[in-house]
RNA sequence: GGGCGAAUGGCGGAAUUGGUAGACGCGCACGACUCAAAAUCGUGUUUCGCAAGAAGUGAGAGUUCGAUUCUCUCUUCGCCCA
């Protein structure tokens, strides 16, 4: 028997896919369209199974889609700016540009050796300039459109490199590669204003109905809209400042107030610029970092003022004015008013200096003896200890009686609060989208015009520079606009920004006159469905629901704002890890083993291996495994089958060496099938059982319904009972006519899954129409004996075939015949009969 | 600390308007072929039991004729936020 040469036979119809254009896609207004995209990969080098994953999902729908006659739009772009190319870069002492542009090209290659259906006529690259163009094009109009603004604001500063640094660059305090201590450092930045849609960012959540609900949660508590109030605490100080302003979420709590915290960075902060003591507690506070999470958990000191701020409830009462490095200045006003009972962070602040601690909300089942310890309480209760608040139900009573009383008496207003921040786009980098803005000798800012973009990034600079290399970049950076002698923004885009409108790009992507024509994206836009990791959860999908808005704000014709209808995110490819005696990770092609079960070194194998956990593949802890090897060994059908086995999409999966060998075994066992299929002599006996008919509109339905429900590795199962059931029934079918008829349906319904293994078989039976899905024989699934379920009790007896037609009369009466049955039945009697038609009987005694 | 989700054989997993638990695969065992092994094919494989049978979907309760599925309490694990 022949083995299948994968080798020849995927080569074969991917130089046919490409030759014939076969996934190129135009707008035909007569059709339906699906734009099914996933997450374009960043060009790290070579693919990993990540990608594989990813990307085969997506490869499946797209093909489904397509033979269910919609109008496809499956492209493929890379994200190809960011700090991984500088960094390897300038280990290697090469242009980012190059490397960039030879990993594409190897990436590309490797994934049309995966078999995608792609349309490779729209492929994008966002470090190229007939991209980032019409990028620096939008930021001109968000910029005249008010939506892009310039501040000052805080950053990760590592002195030795001299060098801004990604919150994820800071660990434990220091910067990733010098180990330097770092600093917040004040820079101009600029800044989208993001904030500006909280609200509709928020409600439109509501609008994603084929998003999971996950998602949704985390992009809500993201944005983080909160019901408060605002408000003014009168101080007694020497200060030419009367009032101080607070937002606050528990209002109620008002009475237990012992102190007042204010941000180091705010306003008031100003005063005590000449303050040793202040600016040694600042230095400090500086060094804890700009995250959320490093603040919350360093250790809760405070600078205490002279300032004392006064009770708006009980004029009589004066608390202290401290500045803490617990509080932000982005949340509310960066200031806080202290309630140490009823709030851990302030609870501890205070047992630190000795604050009073005075419970305000009195927990059921608790009496006016109530006392704090060393927890705060945050939970429901009746107000006490509060005046005129007392006896008040908390939360909901006493938080708007609360802010009524304040509002009537002109101390307060309620106020929402979103946790969500503008978005800071300013990159201290070079391989980034140059800002198109320029400042003059006044240092105003000055734009480029539209006609002179690109601002292209200068090429063959030096990149072992202290700090942003194209500040070193004196011929670059000077510019001549409208006759005065400027100086370029040396700082790029956040990489994000890339990421926030591609999908429109690939709507348009041979346009060069503009980054998207209104009439494609009207007829592609939304995509309808987006597969990627969830880790971008948050931020990409965010951004890219921002960009939307903005681009179309304050715009009459504009699409859906909405950029994403349907999304999947799939889970991670995981893998053993391995350790040897000396704690070092191993790779598993450094690693053998035995019994299945011990592991020893393959260089030396008398020692053993510690086998960890299976995690998420990674470079640190070496446990990938190259698609590239696999492909070469397996092919893509095979790894196509395999990756889609054993979990469900959206969930983590194992790589096994064992699940892949046996997915190549099937795919040549489905060979050896098909050749014994086509080798069948013609038989002119007509077959007249329907059963083979029955199980292939059976699996039809099966199928289709479980693609539309992305239970890919349930179809995988299918696969296996189909080709079990052929196998099994060859000898039996008769009709060879009604056994290809069926066949060839069958071929086409897993060739999303394999379709190179199946368009070879549909070519060899002549099959014309192999780019439709086959439609399910309603009258094959109707079945005329059904078999019922005998319980009795509830617990399953026996298992009977009627005619489907039977009434529960008759079938009692037979039941009662059946000797099986009838041995529990014995002389009870039947109280009652719960009869569920053409499924189950239960028959209680 | 808060939010969300999950828990089913030795393993990955399947089964939803509440109606046959364990599809399909891996692994394992036995058999055939072979001098032998690999490959391939066949049979079996939730647990206890020789069997008849009984128990069984993290634990405990509840609703129901009937619960993996619905409700409540708890345990463990994962993810996100803090």
């Amino acid at each position: 028997m022949d083995r299948y040469n994968f080798k020849l036979i995927e080569k074969k119809w991917q130089t046919f896919w490409e030759k014939n254009q076969t996934f190129k896609a135009s707008i035909k207004k007569d059709r339906k369209k699906f734009y099914c995209l996933e997450m374009f990969p960043y060009p790290s080098g070579k693919i990993h199974m990540g990608h594989v994953r990813n990307y085969t999902i997506g490869d499946v729908l797209a093909r489904y889609k397509s033979m269910q006659g919609f109008n496809v739009l499956h492209p493929m772009g890379w994200d190809s700016f960011g700090m991984p190319a500088e960094n390897a870069a300038r280990q290697n002492n090469l242009d980012p540009k190059i490397w960039t542009e030879k990993n594409i090209e190897t990436m590309k290659n490797q994934l049309k050796q995966l078999g995608l259906s792609l349309d490779w006529n729209r492929e994008i690259s966002t470090c190229s300039k007939d991209y980032y163009k019409h990028q620096q094009s939008f930021f001109l109009d968000l910029l005249d459109k008010g939506l892009v603004y310039r501040k000052e604001n805080y950053v990760n500063w590592d002195p030795v490199d001299e060098t801004v640094l990604a919150n994820e660059q800071v660990i434990d305090g220091r910067g990733w590669r010098s180990g330097a201590i770092v600093e917040r450092k004040k820079l101009n930045q600029w800044f989208f204003n993001i904030t500006k849609f909280s609200s509709e960012l928020l409600e439109d959540l509501e609008k994603l109905k084929k998003w999971p609900n996950k998602v949704k949660i985390m992009q809500k508590n993201w944005i983080g809209k909160s019901f408060g109030c605002e408000i003014d605490f009168n101080i007694k100080s020497n200060l030419p400042v009367k009032k101080i302003k607070c937002f606050t979420t528990r209002p109620d709590t008002l009475f237990g107030f012992s102190f007042l915290a204010l941000s180091i960075d705010h306003p008031l902060s100003d005063f005590f610029k000449k303050d040793k003591e202040f600016i040694k507690f600042k230095n400090e506070c500086a060094k804890t970092g700009t995250t959320e999470e490093s603040i919350a958990n360093a250790e809760k000191v405070g600078f205490k003022t002279n300032i004392k701020a006064i009770n708006p409830l009980d004029l009589n009462k004066e608390v202290p004015v401290y500045f803490a490095n617990f509080v932000l200045m982005d949340y509310g006003f960066g200031a806080v008013f202290g309630c140490p009972a009823h709030d851990q962070r302030d609870l501890d602040f205070a047992l630190k200096y000795n604050l009073e601690v005075l419970p305000v909300v009195c927990p059921p089942g608790e009496n006016d003896n109530f006392k704090i310890n060393t927890e705060a309480y945050t939970g429901p209760g009746k107000i006490f200890n509060s005046q005129f608040l007392d006896g008040l139900n908390c939360p909901d009573e006493s938080i708007s009686k609360t802010i009524e009383i304040l509002e009537k008496k002109k101390i307060g207003k309620k106020k929402i609060n979103f946790r969500l921040k503008d978005w800071g786009v300013s990159r201290q980098r070079y391989w980034g989208c140059p800002i198109p803005i320029a400042y003059n000798s006044k240092g105003e800012v000055v734009k480029i015009p539209k006609k002179n973009l690109p601002v292209k990034l200068p090429e063959n600079i030096k990149l072992d520079v202290k700090g942003n290399p194209l500040e070193h970049q004196k011929d670059w950076k000077e510019v001549i606009i409208n006759g005065e002698k400027c100086f370029r923004e040396t700082d790029t885009l956040d990489t994000f920004v890339d990421s926030s409108w591609y999908f429109l790009r690939f709507c348009s992507a041979d346009n060069n006159n503009e980054g998207f024509n209104l009439e494609d994206v009207k007829y592609w836009m939304p995509v309808d469905q987006y597969i990627g990791g969830v880790e971008h959860a948050i931020l990409h999908l965010l951004y890219s629901r921002f960009f939307m808005r903005a681009l179309g704000y304050n715009k009459k014709d504009f699409v859906d704002l909405e950029p994403f209808e349907g999304l999947f995110t799939q889970g991670m490819v995981c893998h053993e890890t391995y350790k040897d005696s000396k704690n070092n990770w191993l790779s598993p092609d450094e690693v053998e083993s035995k019994d299945g079960k011990i592991y020893y070194k393959k260089d030396n194998p008398s020692e053993k291996i510690i086998v960890g956990s299976s995690e998420s593949m990674s470079k640190s802890k070496k446990n990938t495994i190259d698609p590239e090897n696999i492909i070469e060994n397996y092919g893509a059908d095979a790894v196509r089958f395999f990756i889609l086995s054993d979990s469900p999409p959206e969930k983590d999966i194992q790589w096994s060496e064992q699940g892949m060998i046996s997915s190549y075994k099937f795919i040549q066992k489905f060979w050896s099938l098909h050749r014994m299929i086509i080798n069948l002599k013609p038989d002119t006996v007509l077959d007249q059982s329907k059963e083979l008919d029955v199980f292939t509109n059976q699996m039809i339905d099966k199928i289709t319904k479980n693609l539309e429900n992305f239970h890919y590795n349930v179809i995988v199962a299918n696969l296996h009972e189909i080709y079990n059931y052929l196998s099994k029934n060859l000898k039996k079918i008769e009709n060879k006519e009604n056994l290809l008829f069926n066949y060839k349906k069958m071929l086409k319904i897993i060739s999303p899954i394999i379709p190179h293994l199946t368009n070879e078989c549909l070519e060899e039976l002549k099959v014309k129409d192999i780019d439709q899905w086959p439609k399910v024989d309603q009258k094959f699934l109707k079945k005329e004996n059904i078999s019922v379920v005998i319980q009795i009790n509830g617990k399953k007896r026996d298992l009977m075939n009627f005619n489907k037609e039977i009434n529960e009369k008759d079938l009692l009466f037979k039941i009662k015949k059946n000797e099986k049955v009838n041995k529990y039945l014995k002389d009870n009697k039947i109280k009652k009969s719960i009869y569920i038609k053409n499924k189950l009987i239960n028959l209680i005694i």
